[in-house]
DNA sequence: AACTATTTATAAGA
DNA sequence: TTCTTATAAATAGTT
């Protein structure tokens, strides 16, 4: 949210990246306390960085209050995450088989695909041919839909790629020798930065015009 | 932050203390998805209102996951969220682990719910590859599916017509004429019993031998 | 639920 | 990390 617009991705540079964590954990953090305190609620955040380190808020009280009173409001069949048994406890359902849970989850599942057909057919379970035709009509059109957004990921992806093949290609034969130190600096000091330069960037942070000859990305 | 600085602390007007928290818990959620997929890490936000209404988001997995990772990580005596004993985790065979299956069955139902959403939402470009990639599957399952059910459908209406043009021709021809006094009764006082009269249920109600020549059925 | 004037957050650079 | 600063984003007050 400044000096320009990002996308929202995973950022690939590892030092962007943690320099961005660092910073709007920060930001995160605040943002909850500030909406704890201004609206007198209850909140509880846990942060895991991608290296597994655990950054924690509890607002009122303690984090394993917040999850015991979480626990409580989804009805969790788990019971309190307390060290000591309540008499509140005992009386609750016993726990779950994990072969059970995993049963209830499939029937879960088997719902939402039936849900889908629902929704798409208009009708439940026996559905006759008209019906049908109509659903795997919805469904051509949504894995079309599907096959889009995919196309659309794949494409920025090819993108990257090209953009890192060409840079690579230019220092290797030289072509940005003599020609941009600063750049040549920031590709040798850090590999990474190469993998996150593409030519807009670089077009408009060096003012050096780089033009790609489009057959170099026929592959 | 807009048309006025407003002090930290509690918003004692309700109304303006309500909107706030609309707001702000919008903002707050918005900003932990953005951070988690920046800087690819896992988080979990739980709200309670004044009212102690639930407001949760875990960006990786389920909120459960979250809980029993924290709980992990902060080497809580309590043990698993998940499981009772954990005597139980140590014993359970090495090449399957039911937790781990149920995650991957949460994960799957997240992610159909997802799907639903990006459907009927027109998506929110919040999917990336791998998500994509099953999805699709997904649908493509679905699909061979319904293409299935569909197939038996029409299979079993091809066999209705085929019945009853067979019959057809057989009270035509008179085949069944001085041969089955009652079937024919049957056909002629309502012809739609002729329409769903199939030869498993002739040959056994009137014990006659009807043999259909198989030429008749290449239509 | 929108709008918009401000405040706040933050990306990039140092 | 921390600071700075230009700019993007959030949002308080209003309609």
């Amino acid at each position: 949210m400044a000096r320009g617009k990002i996308q929202l991705k995973r950022i690939e540079n590892p030092v962007h990246r943690q320099v961005t964590f660092c910073k709007r954990r920060t930001g995160l953090l605040k943002k909850a306390k500030e909406l704890s305190v201004l609206c007198d609620a209850e909140i509880g955040v846990v942060i895991f960085s991608p290296q597994g380190k655990l950054f924690e808020l509890a607002t009122k009280g303690t984090m394993e209050g917040m999850i015991d009173k979480y626990m409580k409001c989804t009805g969790g069949r788990r019971g309190s995450s307390s060290a000591t048994f309540t008499a509140q406890e005992q009386l609750q359902p016993p726990n779950l088989d994990p072969k059970d849970e995993i049963n209830v989850l499939k029937q879960e599942i088997e719902m939402l695909q039936k849900g889908i057909r629902y929704m798409f057919g208009g009708g439940d379970g026996a559905m006759n041919l008209e019906e049908l035709l109509l659903l795997e009509k919805h469904l051509e059109y949504w894995i079309s839909q599907i096959r889009t957004a995919k196309m659309d990921v794949m494409l920025q992806e090819i993108q990257s790629l090209r953009n890192k093949f060409f840079l690579f290609l230019c220092v290797k034969e030289g072509v940005l020798k003599n020609t941009n130190k600063y750049l040549l600096e920031k590709i040798e000091e850090n590999n990474n930065s190469i993998l996150d330069a593409n030519f807009a960037t670089m077009e408009t942070n060096y003012s050096y015009p780089l033009t790609m000859p489009s057959e170099i990305f026929q592959f």
